[in-house]
DNA sequence: ATATTTGTACGAAGAAATTCGTAATAGGAG
DNA sequence: CTCCTATTACGAATTTCTTCGTACAAATAT
């Protein structure tokens, strides 16, 4: 089974996964800020992604719930496979190199990250 | 202006990009392997990629070739930064473990990066 | 020189994603 | 109870992406 949300569906899904759990008026006056549809697009997106089995929702009262089913690690790691397999021809070290000279991080991130690494070699 | 290589567009750059200069047929005879398409689709996303300026080619032969005017660099960083906005919510840390522990990587990549991070600490 | 193969051009069908208008309904305010 | 507003449902238009058939031109083989 394969997990693919669109475009739009994932700046959806982010709200969601920031908030737990929306309605189709939160997750709306979020969009507009950055983006400019019309609150029956947003709601008629949500509503496929339940149809997608993507969110599931709590109709009980009139303003229905939604929350999300797949995580946003999923998400994560269907996307990064992606452009691995896309853009860096599957070496997730040029990936990271990548990452690393695009965003200046902080001297904390990248301890973070150096630690990380520590722990995976001595797995090895 | 935006460069946005649509994802068959991208398979199309990869193979151009490896290769540095192709033919359609080049282009389909590889992507014949691993996809299953007709070569006037293969041609006509070629052709399309053109109008777009993703591409530029040569005329001068029957047979054109097409070389990629938006650098492997260009659509990684595109990329990149794509789906950090939509799937990490901007953490550029986040992103890099996440690849970390997915991809089981090397020590020699590991080794790699490590001194890379190395470098970077040492410029701020 | 004619037939065959190999290529480009291009319109149009098909599919997927996005957008929106309109109708129906539920719940709250007066 | 009646009116007003917020909400859902849903069909349909639009846009973007993908696929392919057909026509025609150039090169090659017989």
């Amino acid at each position: 089974m394969e997990i693919k949300p669109t475009e739009s569906e994932l700046e959806i899904l982010q709200i969601i996964w920031e908030k737990g759990q929306c309605s189709v008026r939160d997750v709306h006056d979020i969009l507009e800020k950055t983006k400019d549809a019309g609150y029956t697009t947003t709601l008629k997106l949500m509503q496929i992604m339940h149809d997608k089995g993507l969110v599931e929702r709590d109709t009980t009262a009139k303003t229905h719930l939604y929350k999300a089913i797949i995580t946003r690690e999923q998400a994560q790691n269907t996307a990064v496979n992606k452009i691995l397999a896309t853009v860096f021809n599957g070496s997730s070290s040029q990936l990271i190199m990548q990452v690393l000279s695009n965003q200046q991080s902080s001297k904390e991130e990248l301890d973070m990250i150096k630690q990380y690494l520590n722990q995976l070699e001595n797995k090895q």
